[in-house]
DNA sequence: CGTTGCTTTGAACTAGCTCAAGACCTGTGG
DNA sequence: CCACAGGTCTTGAGCTAGTTCAAAGCAACG
């Protein structure tokens, strides 16, 4: 097995099952590792995709802009995640897929990702599963943007990410990644830079999470999940993560 | 060809490549056509569904309540639709799926729909590019909710829905239906009833759509277009329609 | 050490909210 | 044919959550 499907694995397994002959067609696929700076895209807006991006280090994000020039960024990868596993079908780019820290990724070329699933068909049927969950991840965003206070949003993506990170990594309660600036905080939520640093301190004032050099830690987990109003069902995991 | 599937057809070859072995298949699938009254639930969040809908007349809206009881409007659909069809993968529903008027639908089992797609890995991939515009659309959705005025946005939903119409339709720059009460254009959009309502107000005033009777017509395209910001990339037609 | 990027804070403003009342429909039963 | 009830839409008044603009503080880095 090589290292850089192990986090992809995980997630897998984690929505649905997972042979071994399906991991091995996975890894018969070859990827092409590529670094990228903080900022890069990966892909961009329009573009015509010829392959989608395993994230294997670091933290990726997808965003859109308005003809106006406002950013809504879409979405939050962690590894393991292929955020653009959709080009496959949907060449061209509806939007673009971005570094939010450096990062390691693995490049997979269509025609690759074309065999794999033609030679199985349950593998095809747990990538479009992944695709669907992508999509319920959207529903409840948009739910959370629409329907929510800035104070809950900025909860929200915190629980969101916890349980994910919580998937992949043996976090056991400990810090995770979250190297959000505040104006990307503030692009996830739909609000102000000013509302996402208010948001900010007040949930550590309020002792539910303490955020420090790049990194997020949950304190009072009850406490914030009901403040985000957060629901984990539109993920999809089959089982619950036993979180403290 | 049975009637029944006529303006399916139609938006899959509007997003795609049908060809006659795809439609027969789709034929082959036995249909259970039901009536749905204003406001009847096809299905509810929480639920495990069986079937997958296939709207035939009316309309219907996908909506998700937050634990605190609002509702966000998610999706709106015309006929040819079949809202529901990632139900096939993602069994739980993680929302409502709703009438909007009275309507009639086809069921399609999820059995049948797993032959149909089995037998064919080229309609297999079709029905997965359908729901990756789904997801597309979600992503509109939020970039317009997240990062818009109100006023654009209700721009927005007419600019989608004049355009879906027109796929299915043969509209030619007339009326189609637009049966939302200002309560639900407020939940479409994530705002109040006050606004939704100014803003339809707003639109009519300025001469860009008349709305009577259930209808909507689009008197100033271009003007609407630029107001609602609205880019139709995301839906993924294949071919522009002719519009005036 | 100076530049650059990120965060915090304050002040003034405004878009959008809630509440509430009234107008307007439309279907129903007497 | 009228009266009334229920739903939908409009309008206004007062409030609040959010906005923009601007300046200052901090921290990281070459």
């Amino acid at each position: 097995m090589k290292a850089e499907t192990g986090n992809l694995f995980r997630k897998l397994e984690a929505i649905g099952e997972l042979t071994e002959e399906m991991k091995a067609a996975i890894d018969a696929m070859p990827l092409q590792v590529k670094s990228l700076a903080k900022g890069e895209h990966v892909v961009s807006d329009g573009e015509i995709s010829r392959h989608s991006c395993l994230l294997l280090e670091g933290m990726l994000h997808r965003s859109k802009l308005t003809p106006q020039g406002n950013r809504q960024i879409l979405s939050i990868h962690i590894p393991g995640d292929v955020p653009d596993l959709h080009s496959y079908h949907l060449k061209k780019m509806d939007h673009d897929l971005v570094a939010t820290v450096d990062c390691q990724v693995a490049l997979i070329a269509h025609e690759d990702i074309g065999q794999a699933i033609h030679a199985s068909p349950a593998l095809s049927d747990l990538l479009w599963r992944e695709t669907l969950i992508d999509a319920a991840t959207f529903r409840a965003w948009m739910t959370m943007i629409g329907q929510t206070q800035t104070l809950a949003r900025v909860a929200h993506i915190l629980c969101e990410l916890y349980v994910r990170w919580e998937m992949i990594g043996d976090l056991e309660g400990g810090p995770f990644p979250f190297p959000l600036s505040q104006d990307e905080v503030a692009d996830v939520i739909g609000a102000s830079i000013v509302l996402a640093s208010h948001s900010l301190q007040a949930l550590q004032q309020r002792g539910l999470v303490s955020l420090e050099g790049g990194k997020a830690t949950v304190l009072d987990w009850p406490a914030l999940r009901d403040l985000a109003q957060f629901e984990p069902a539109y993920l999809y995991y089959l089982h619950e993560t036993r979180r403290r």
